[in-house]
RNA sequence: GCGGGAGUAGCUCAGUGGCUAGAGCGUCAGCCUUCCAAGCUGAGGGUCGCGGGUUCGAAUCCCGUUUCCCGCUCCA
């Protein structure tokens, strides 16, 4: 099982997807850098996530907000109390304890450890903060502490009236945004599955209080209709997960997980929220400024609800290459392929000459010329045409176009299918609209 | 953070105290090639993870360190 996790980041580093980061310098734990394919495929998750919150709908709002925030947000959120946990550890058994959570003292000496009950054997308290701090300004004193956001959420709340104004949105809306988050994990791993440093693609939904159960529901199916149906995930590796009442996080009252089966296990790629309105209570709270929202039908005043679609932007490329990463048999050989939706392609179509006269590359080079302002293309004229079909099958490319002597006679070239291995003559021609026909622009 | 395993070319590995560290694959150039990693010729590529020690001599032995992978109260 965990051999597919291997093969995925070596095959990862051989196209140039994903590179450890600082690798020259040895590497830096956990952290990662997407080479030019994975930089593409990255960057069409996000197109795709952000064309069906912001553009296939009017009732959500973009938003980028920045990282560094007012320290008080912390407060306000709760994350300056429930992410710094005092952590205890048993020398004996290694088993690793919340302080907090502890029946007695566990400064005092004779506490056993929960767990293998011996004495003395404990060490004494430390604080771990999963929040990254630093400083802002050039003197690193205590009242310059600042800290990088544990997630983007709260540039969205912060902002709900500046947005809400602005953009005339009624409630519900929502508002939708991309964007880094740290967060000092005690155990990161898992290639790019759990990081300090990762990007989160999330949208807050505003609705009015007693109508938030069935937006939830409403995004809980919607979240995993996107997986399946936009981003091409197999149906029968996702599933959701609700979390029960003892796992909820400090702001949530319902929450569901969107759950992929990951060689190393069934895992978190999503969570959907009711976050209440918790969040804009405490930052009116806080802040002094009022969260209210007038409506106008019912000539009430409310804090909103907030139904959270929040999802790993990193997990669902871990995702997808997980779940296209193939192995099969071609002619004896093992052939190695990314069955990846075109949408997710970072080269959509690859065009070569089958051989190198007869003005076959001349030919090719032009038909790259003319898909280049529509599609990502690749030209190759490189070793055999099967060599450059595999180099292709690995980058995920869906489409192989070959230039050959048939070209010279009636202007139609093969179009070969990564899948299927099919081939089919299309036009010259027409290849702008069999392509498109095939590819959901984002 | 703790325990276990590993680090030699882009990848997979050989080399266990002795000449200038090798192979296959991949990459690049040329030749050849009419559809799924064919063949031929050549080229490039490694301070053997890093630092220190032992030794006439270290990829090889010792110490430290770092990174990766696998296991332990996570949640994107």
């Amino acid at each position: 099982m965990e051999k597919v996790m291997e093969k995925l980041v070596a095959l990862s580093k051989r196209r140039g997807f994903v590179f450890p980061s600082s690798e020259i310098y040895g590497g830096i734990n956990a952290c990662w850098d997407y080479g030019p394919l994975g930089v593409r495929l990255k960057n069409n998750v996000k197109r795709l996530w952000w064309r069906a919150m912001t553009q296939a709908r009017d009732d959500i709002e973009g938003l980028d907000a920045a990282i560094l925030m007012h320290p008080r947000v912390w407060e306000a959120s709760g994350h300056v109390e429930n992410f710094t946990d005092p952590l205890v550890d048993c020398r004996q058994c290694k088993a690793r304890f919340r302080a907090d959570e502890m029946s007695a003292d566990p400064a005092d000496p004779n506490m056993p450890c929960p767990r293998c009950g011996n004495r003395g054997t404990l060490t004494s308290p430390r604080m771990f903060n999963l929040m990254f701090k630093t400083f802002m300004g050039p003197v690193e004193e205590d009242s310059a502490v600042i800290y990088l956001r544990p997630e983007t959420a709260q540039g969205i709340y912060v902002n709900f009236d500046n947005v809400r104004t602005t953009s005339r949105q009624k409630i519900p809306f929502g508002i939708a945004q991309i964007g880094k988050a740290f967060r000092n994990e005690i155990t990161p791993g898992n290639f790019i599955f759990r990081t300090r440093e990762f990007e989160q693609m999330e949208m807050q939904f505003f609705v009015k209080p007693g109508t938030d159960a069935e937006w939830f529901e409403h995004w809980k199916l919607e979240r995993m209709r996107w997986y399946m149906e936009e981003v091409g995930i197999r149906k029968e590796k996702l599933r959701f997960h609700e979390h029960g009442s003892g796992e909820l996080a400090h702001y949530a009252r319902a929450a569901f997980d969107v759950e992929y089966e990951f060689p190393f296990g069934w895992k978190e790629l999503e969570g959907i929220h009711n976050r209440t309105d918790f969040d804009l209570i405490r930052h009116q709270e806080y802040s002094g400024k009022k969260l209210e929202y007038f409506d106008d039908e019912t000539k009430e005043h409310y804090i909103p609800y907030i139904i959270e679609t929040s999802a790993g932007c990193d997990r669902t490329v871990l995702t997808a290459l997980v779940d296209a990463y193939r192995e099969d048999e071609v002619e004896g050989e093992t052939r190695v392929l990314l069955s990846l939706s075109p949408n997710l392609a970072p080269i959509h179509a690859a065009v070569f000459p089958l051989v190198k006269r007869d003005g076959m590359p001349e030919i090719a080079r032009r038909i790259v010329a003319e898909l280049r302002g529509d599609f990502y293309v690749f030209y190759d004229e490189a070793g055999s045409v099967g060599k450059r079909y595999r180099r292709m099958d690995e980058a995920g490319t869906p489409f192989c176009i070959t230039v050959d002597s048939e070209t010279l006679q009636n202007e139609s070239v093969t179009v070969r299918d990564r899948d299927s291995l099919r081939q089919e003559r299309v036009g010259i021609s027409g290849l702008r609209d069999w392509l498109r026909g095939r590819i959901t622009l984002v």
